[in-house]
DNA sequence: CGTTAATTTGAGACCATTCAATTTCGGTGG
DNA sequence: CCACCGAAATTGAATGGTCTCAAATTAACG
């Protein structure tokens, strides 16, 4: 029998309030294609009409735009379960691009029929305002580093990001994560240069904070990154098990 | 006979998709009580349960948050008919502080009455929606805008931003802003130091671009400060008229 | 195993910061 | 109305974090 690719997100979302059995069973019935893409290739284009919605079931992606000068800055990194453009729901030409980070599998869904849902199902129109307010405040967080933060903080906090939500799924044990980010990117994510990255990382490599090798990224002193990377996860609004939002009866 | 203060807000969502006669009925119908908060006073405070939500009926308000060094970093600027919180309708904890700019004036909406409306009448939910999404938007710009341009476009886009949005909910004639920002404020508001503020705008003024004295500020060359800020608004996904979203119809 | 991408290193330049002092502005009380 | 005060804006000079440019080394991949 084959598996329905949307299990993986129903089971997620199943710890929000509101989200029952029903709501996880309309969610699987919604059409949806799943399709491979490889590194690199475009999710979202800015200035593009969406009439889609991408879930990302495997893989890393990535969001950005492109300034004047020809520099670019990412947004955010996103992981499996998360959907790379829920916004595009209701906005009608994207602002920026989205694009692989590494070979993914993603579920496309119509637009119409997720809206749909959501009009219907509160469960599920809940949790999808509950992704879109954690993106935001992950956005808002990002101001703050790029903006406010010394170059060492910046990256120890970006890494503590994504190593905190990549545990939150499941992914990464003992500290060690995929970590599929050239320093390039990390620089364009971080707003410096590849040079002063790289320069950066090896100043946390010999603090004994992390091993990055081969696109795999170990913590080796939580306590100390957090602390390096002035990290509070507040902002995720997780608890460890549950995101940590008001209860719908309010 | 006394006004109803979320009229303001009413007339600005009717051009949103959905929100017909009944949607601002049901608006005005909204428990609420309006107060004056003088300024620097906190409408959110981080780490706070906020249990109502706050519409900005007069003056500037600011969102921000505060590092471990004692830095802070500005998130964004709020103009009236904007809800400075609609985040807080479902995350508990306040991930960020909010404080007003000037002497403001609120509608303080208790949040279940807000939610429950919200669930009961698509109209008034589509728009929460949207505002949701916009402000999202515009944290990504800020990304943008903190993590990769350079002090003098940094400056002259935030600027172009706020006339823009001003302009648009008409504030502002003839290229006149009220601007009660600071340039300490304005420096949190970039990620810059306030010394080179002050140098960033007097180059912008040496420009003949920007007129800013006195809490105001003039546009003396749109265009020009448009070049200069590296300004684009298609992330505030409005034509000029109206929001630029999808149809509900699908 | 060759070829390209990614990482690393070095040195010099520059944008923005820091620190400190001065001037101007806005509001208040005499 | 003017004197006074604190906040905000401005100026100067020196420092420094990050960038730029360029080259060398290492890793990834077909």
């Amino acid at each position: 029998m084959e598996v329905n690719r949307l299990d993986a997100l129903a089971r997620r979302w199943s710890k929000y309030p509101g989200f029952d059995y029903d709501a996880g069973q309309e969610l699987l019935r919604l059409p949806h294609s799943c399709r491979p893409f490889s590194k690199d290739a475009y999710l979202v284009r800015e200035g593009h009409k969406t009439v889609e919605c991408t879930l990302l079931l495997k893989g890393y992606a990535f969001r950005h735009k492109v300034i004047r000068n020809g520099g670019r800055q990412i947004i955010s990194i996103h992981i499996p379960t998360e959907f790379v453009d829920l916004q595009n729901g209701l906005l009608e030409i994207a602002d920026h691009n989205v694009q692989c980070l590494t070979p993914c599998e993603v579920a496309v869904v119509p637009r119409a029929a997720l809206m749909e849902l959501a009009d219907r199902n509160v469960g599920v129109r809940t949790a999808m305002w509950i992704e879109t307010l954690l993106d935001a405040s992950i956005f808002r967080e990002w101001v703050v580093n790029v903006g406010r933060r010394d170059s060492r903080t910046r990256i120890a906090h970006l890494l503590c990001e994504l190593a905190w939500r990549l545990e939150n799924i499941g992914l990464g044990e003992a500290g060690i994560f995929d970590f599929p980010l050239t320093q390039e990117q990390l620089a364009d994510a971080t707003g410096l240069t590849p040079v002063h990255t790289n320069r950066t990382l090896q100043a946390l490599r010999r603090a004994r904070l992390i091993r990055l090798d081969a696109r795999s990224l170990t913590v080796l002193d939580w306590d100390g990154l957090r602390e390096a990377g002035d990290f509070d996860e507040l902002y995720l609004h997780h608890n460890g098990r549950d995101v940590t939002v008001q209860s719908l009866a309010g």
